[in-house]
Parts: C-alpha cells; structure tokens; sequence
DNA sequence: CCGGTCCCATTGTGATCACAGAACTTGCAT
DNA sequence: ATGCAAGTTCTGTGATCACAATGGGACCGG
C-alpha cells in the first residue's frame, strides 16, 4: 500500500478516486454484490479497491446520503436490512414515479432505442433460464433504465435511482432464496406498448411490473424477517 | 483557529461536527439561506462555521448527493439554478409522494397533533401580513413535515426531504420576487379535512396546496430565467 | 484605452497522522 | 466449564499537509 502515487487526481470532473469507489460500490449495491445487515469498514473497502481510506470515507457518505448504506448509533456502517414497511414504500413510491418516467420517454424513444430495449429483454429470458440472479439483475436494471433515461428527467431519475439503491440487496437476498426460474415480468408488454405508442399501455405495463416483480420477492422473502 | 480543539468527537450519534454542519446547511437551503447560483467554497464555510474544512467536505458531499448542491465540472460547488424542467418534475414528484404521506400520517394524528398543526398556520398569517418571506418558508415546511412525520414512512419523508431540499433557494428568491403578500395556500382545507377524518379530502388539499404555491412562485418567476 | 499573457492566490482532492470510543479477545477467578 | 474483567485491536472522526488545476488580477504591449 506504500507504493500508491501520491496523488492521482488526473483534473477533470467523473475521474476522481472517490468517484470510482462510488460507482463501484454502488454496482455492488444494485446488483446484489452485498448482502443485507453485511457490515463495512472504511478501511477494509480502502484496501480491497486499493485506494486511501479517505475517498472512501466520501463515497460512504455519498451512499448513506442516498440510503444506499446506513450508520448505525455507533458509527458503524451496514447494508441496511428491509422491513414490511420501508418494501411497502419503496413499492409505492417506484408506482408512483416510474410509470411517469417511462411515459415522458416514449415520446422521446425511437424505433432504433425500443430494438436496444428489445434485446435486452432476450438477454433477461436467457438469464432466467440459466438461473443467473446477478445477471438477471442487472439486465432487469438495464431494462428500466435503458427506458427511464430517455425521459431527460434528472430530477425524477435521481429519486428512483434512490429507491433502486435501497432494495438492490434485498432483492439478491430474494432471488437467492426463491428462485428467478418462475418469475414472469411484463416487459413484453410494455415494448408492445413502445412500439404502439401507446403511453396509457406502456403506464399500466410498467405499473404491473413493479407490483408483480416486487409482489414475487416480497411473498417469498419478506414473511421470514419479522 | 489555530485554538480549536484538537479533537472535539463527544461520542454519541448525533453529535459529530459534519453532521452539526450538514444541518446548519441545510436549514439554510431549506428557507433560502443561499441564492441559487451562489457558489459556496469549503474552505469558507469551514471559517465560517468554526471547523476545519473537513468535516464541511462531508457535509457538502452529502447534499451535493442530496441534490441540494450541485457541482461543476471543474470541482466548483453552487447552489443549483432552477430550470424550468426541473421545477416541473419537481412539482410532479411532490404531487405523487406528499398527498400519500399526508394521507397515511392521517390515522396516526391526535386532535392534540391537530391543534399543533392549526397553530403553526396562525403563525403563517402573521408571516404572511409582515411580509416576513423566511417565516413563511419556516412555517410552510413546519406545516408540511409536522403532518408527514406523523406517517412513521422514513423512506418516503427521505425523499420528500430531498425534493424541497432542490426548490428551498428558488423558492426563496422567487417570494422575494413576487412578494408573499397575495398567497393563499389550502391550509385551512387540509385542517378541516384532518378534523373530518377524511383521507380523500386531505390528500385533495395537500395536491391543491402543492399545485397553487408551486404555480405562485412558478409564474412569477420562472418566466425570467430562460 | 483596450486586449492578451503571465503569475499568484484560491480551490477541491487525497494521504497521513492523532485520537477517542466501541468491540472483541484473552486471561483469570470462581 | 463458565462468567467477568482487563487489555488490545479496530473503527470512525477530524486536523493538517501537499499537490494540481482553475480562476482572477496585474502587468505589459498595442
């Protein structure tokens, strides 16, 4: 660890260490890389990603601030657990919010985009086959937002990048426990409804999706934790 | 400052100097301590304010994550500018969330916790005829979180919090614009509908409040900056 | 009087060190 | 064998320093 360059601040703006360490552990965050009640250390997380504890300790707070990873009393810091009812508003809020982000984007999408959303629903079909939980995550991830971005609404993708953040692993713990091998999505609907042009079609599909994927890890994984 | 204490860390949760910093900042924002546009530098809050810049860095990075503040790209921390998309979505997200949390706090509030909410808007109108802008701002948001944290939904509140925490500074300069003198808010309507019991009727008054001051402060203001 | 160029002050970033408190381990006594 | 206490290790926090890059201002040439 003594032979790290002293500095390595290369000027512009998204290439800073604590930068990276965020979107690294916010990968792992999304896509099920930590398990739920796991507990961090800033200087074990500054070892294993080779930098100094110190944009660590920024990229942690930047993750806290997004409920992404909490502090407990003790200063310690954890992947928060789930609760009935922090799910039951995580569901509530995703319905309410991202039916709006895919609607402002379907204007917005061309053909071209619906194909790239397309395909990466056959990737999804080919992970639930081979039963690959991180895999399927991420493309399930890569779904929604590969949509929602068209929607040129910072704002509102801010918040649900948020909510994502916060059932990211939970939802790993989910999928590890029930299987994805029955899970049955409304993607397909909702690119019919891409391809319509059919803004009410493509609220209902996503809404749909949301309650029925959320509905599936919760009937499976939530009555075991209180 | 070169006789500050070395080490000023009491112990508990609460009480560590980024987390003293981080809501002496962000009661700023929230009632218009800042301008948007202004730029703030760590090193000058850190004077200001009596700590070292670091425990400022830690704080501004978790606004900045709260989207409070923003960054540029040269590493430049402002106070972000209100766009007229923005607002919008802002005002859709607080349309979506604040009349769920509303609803939700209804079955939870005492007449007691009634009555506290009707006092905080006597104190409103007296704001409102002295012309006194920040009072307002206080008591909307005392109004406003008085009801919503009576809903025990943590999840949603964070991201409510987050919201008003990117309309605060424009708020701010669009009252001192317009002028506070004219403004009627739904505020007794909800009062009633929470007396009734009647859940329909509050959710009604939180939508119409949200839609009448965010369109008060939108026409009059937002119609200047671009 | 105006425009360009160089220089220095200021800024965020990251490393390192010191410190206090919590937690775990170890050892001892019962 | 078990419970408790003491010591040690580990944790987050905050201060200070070094550095690179940006920005503004002064100075000079036109």
């Amino acid at each position: 660890m003594a032979e790290r360059l002293h500095n390595t601040q290369a000027g512009g703006a998204g290439s800073t260490a604590h930068e990276a360490v965020y979107r690294r552990l916010r990968e792992r965050i999304f896509f099920g890389g930590f398990l739920p009640g796991r507990a961090v250390t800033l200087r074990g997380l500054a070892e294993e990603l080779g930098v100094s504890p110190m944009p660590v300790r920024e990229a942690v707070r930047r993750l806290i601030a997004e409920r992404a990873l909490a502090m407990q009393g003790n200063g310690r810091v954890l992947v928060p657990l789930m609760t009935r009812d922090k799910f039951e508003q995580v569901l509530f809020a995703r319905s309410a919010l991202e039916p709006e982000l895919a609607a402002r984007a379907l204007s917005r999408l061309t053909p071209q985009d619906i194909e790239v959303v397309a395909h990466i629903d056959e990737e999804i079909d080919k992970t639930l086959v081979n039963g690959d939980t991180e895999g399927y995550m991420r493309g399930n991830f890569r779904f929604h937002f590969t949509i929602y971005e068209h929607a040129d609404a910072a704002t509102l993708l801010g918040l649900v990048e948020s909510i994502w953040l916060q059932f990211g692993p939970f939802m790993r713990m989910a999928y590890g426990r029930v299987g994805t091998k029955s899970l049955e999505d409304h993607h397909q609907a909702a690119l019919e409804a891409m391809r319509r042009g059919d803004e009410a079609g493509l609220r209902a599909a996503i809404r749909a999706d949301i309650g029925q994927g959320m509905g599936f890890i919760g009937d499976g994984a939530l009555e075991r934790l209180q």
